[in-house]
DNA sequence: TGGTTAAATAACTCATCGGTTAAATACAGG
DNA sequence: CCTGTATTTAACCGATGAGTTATTTAACCA
């Protein structure tokens, strides 16, 4: 119902195996519920529930095709994770190389500069409530 | 593949908001419990199972300095999720993370922190498989 | 219309989680 | 030794989460 915080969601998405092997298979390409539940030996509504909590988390969205509600993967958890992640990775050095990469998109000629000089995502600092 | 039961422990983690600001907290340095708990209003005993909690998920170490057991980030689950998630970088692109940690590179190496990350030209979503 | 298939919802159980307070442990210093 | 400080452990409680079976909604087809 409430959507106070969608990281901590996609975080908690991501903790159950299950829905990460539904994500690995989604992976693979858009399925329908039913295929998606083959290879577990859960019930059915079960993974109508962890889809639910994939969906919630922006992991996945759902569109519809006849009686079927395919299921295909949404960058935009992931991405959420991945921003997350970005601010802790100087703490163990890869950016290195990650930097070199970027270099080469730099100039592969795409990438615009950065300009704005005003800071906007503050570092680690966290929002400090919970619940 | 690392003990699969590991990730669902750093993911389990790092559901949780106040965890987070914990390691956002340690991100800059190792620090004893009672500075850790001060910004919370929450008990000691509860942050100590947080703590718990972060330690047996690979985000943190504790050393031990007189009665104090002090915390220090632990890259071994940074790192495992990090791999985890690059499974499924191909599915939105990269160019996002590449300068995200270009930017951390940046922070790292001087004070005033410049750059809004947000003008960078993004490729399409790109349906695809990896693994 | 009725029947079949696909998926979601309802209602319930049980385990785990995040929090509490109170007590216990570990260490430093007189 | 005893005392104070730092932290963990124990015991408990309400909320949430993952699973179940039974029922319901939605869409297609004869």
């Amino acid at each position: 119902m409430a959507d106070p915080d969608r990281l901590s969601a996609t975080f908690a998405a991501l903790a159950d195996p299950t829905r990460r092997a539904i994500l690995a298979r989604l992976a693979l390409g858009e399925t329908s519920v039913q295929k998606l539940a083959q290879p577990f030996d859960i019930s059915l509504p079960a993974i109508s529930k962890h889809l639910k909590v994939l969906e919630h988390a922006g992991l996945i969205t759902r569109g519809r095709d006849a009686q079927m509600r395919p299921c295909r993967i949404d960058a935009a958890g992931f991405i959420g994770v991945d921003h997350w992640l970005a601010e802790y990775r100087t703490l163990w050095g890869q950016s290195m190389d990650k930097l070199e990469s970027y270099l080469e998109v730099l100039k592969a000629g795409e990438a615009a500069t950065p300009a704005n000089p005003r800071n906007v995502t503050r570092k680690g600092a966290g929002r400090g409530r919970q619940k």
